[in-house]
DNA sequence: CTCAAGCAATGTGTATACATTGAGCCGCTT
DNA sequence: AAGCGGCTCAATGTATACACATTGCTTGAG
């Protein structure tokens, strides 16, 4: 692998794991020493760090670690909402052959299989991360949208746009139990909207799904020990 | 100004307007050469442009011009016009004080004056699209949305996607002129789905105006002689 | 004559050396 | 004593030299 692909992936952990904190102006000399590379290839990572968003251009030159305001989180979320909801109702529209969904339709059941039990392990919410994913993706693939497909994937290199970043900072709780047993039958309305073509309603379960996102995110916010477990968490000014 | 700017920006026009090939392979080398530059400031500007979208990377290392199929372009529309919809509902549900509704009215006024006049010469157009790009500018600002502003900044470096791309390459045809005058008017009707919390309305109008853009699209392409006129034009596929 | 192996050429990726810019500080002058 | 000017230092920006990989050609063997 590249070197400088191997920096980027090294510091998007530092960025996201809080070993370089908000608002720190990163020093390319002492940070190339660190990972043992010259400046030429973390300078590469430097600047696509910057266009993903996590990093921010100086004033007089060089980077700085940004730092999100929980308005900006529940922009993003919005964000990722509103694509998804676009689409969700191109996919109803295209009227996509049953086999192109069958692939959702299992992950719903999959995903139902896991939050029947009363309680949910930490491997278990691992689990739900990774089905989950592979639903938003499906749905994004469905749409056959290129331009769209790419607007998304950008929207989601900031951690806390994700699809499943709440899930896994969210245990043990009945709420977030409710919360997951929701999420998935938004999940399943969708399907069903999609395969009657229902482009409004798609769009719209989309969309609102996305709110149960936000609405994690605020319960989160109120809960340190919760936000200690959230994914880029360091990120976050105080609100 | 640092010199992997000026050369970002050189390299930007140069793809706009053919200098460089849909599909052309970049040898770093002699484009070095040609800038009288280093290497070093020619890979950060490419790097820049793969990440705005008008390069890719290639197979095995370097960049590539990237091009466009017809239907990428609408898709990138399409997309801008669901953005664009988000901030226009978004702006209306913040109720905002009519000062700050103030510069949009005058400039759908500005670009009445502009398009009552039965025949538009270069300038006038040119005066169109400045007014334009400023009134959609000023409705991203009613949102206040930080994230969506960001997300349709980003979009828009696709030159297609800009919400003037088309008024320069289409002029002189009682059809286009049409055009321009159905465009404000969807202006002024958003202004006033905005003015009076008409959240809905004015999402709906917003992406209808995008709808706009893509029959233009479609007409510019059917005619070889509009195509030409067309900033980018290079970049997109035969059909 | 064909195929394979090795070598050369070309181009990207990386390291390092050099230039430039800006900020902070010290000392000199008024 | 205060202010200005210049110097120094440090960090980014740029140029160049080097390393590595890949590709295509050439040469030799079968």
């Amino acid at each position: 692998m590249r070197q400088s692909v191997s920096v980027l992936l090294t510091l998007r952990s530092w960025i996201l794991d809080g070993t370089l904190c908000a608002g720190e102006r990163l020093w390319e000399a002492s940070l190339a020493d660190r990972l043992s590379v010259s400046r030429t290839p973390l300078r590469e990572a430097l600047s696509c760090l910057a266009h993903e968003g996590l990093l921010e251009r100086a004033d007089r030159g060089g980077y700085a670690v940004r730092s999100f305001s929980p308005e900006y989180l529940k922009q993003t979320i919005e964000l990722r909402g509103t694509l998804e909801g676009l689409a969700a109702r191109q996919a109803a529209e295209a009227r996509p052959p049953a086999a192109r969904l069958e692939p959702l339709r299992q992950l719903v059941e999959r995903i139902d299989a896991l939050v029947m039990h009363p309680v949910l392990d930490e491997d278990a919410l691992s689990q739900y991360t990774t089905l989950n994913s592979a639903f938003h993706q499906h749905l994004i693939a469905l749409a056959d949208n290129m331009a769209l497909a790419e607007a998304l994937a950008r929207i989601e290199h900031l951690p806390f746009a994700s699809p499943s970043a709440f899930v896994m900072s969210y245990a043990h709780s009945p709420s977030a139990h409710r919360s997951l047993l929701i999420a998935n039958d938004q999940h399943r309305c969708l399907v069903d909207a999609i395969t009657h073509g229902e482009g409004a309603r798609a769009e719209q379960i989309a969309r609102e799904h996305a709110r149960l996102a936000q609405r994690n995110l605020d319960t989160v916010l109120e809960h340190p020990a919760r936000l200690e477990r959230l994914r880029g968490s360091a990120l976050i000014q105080a609100p």
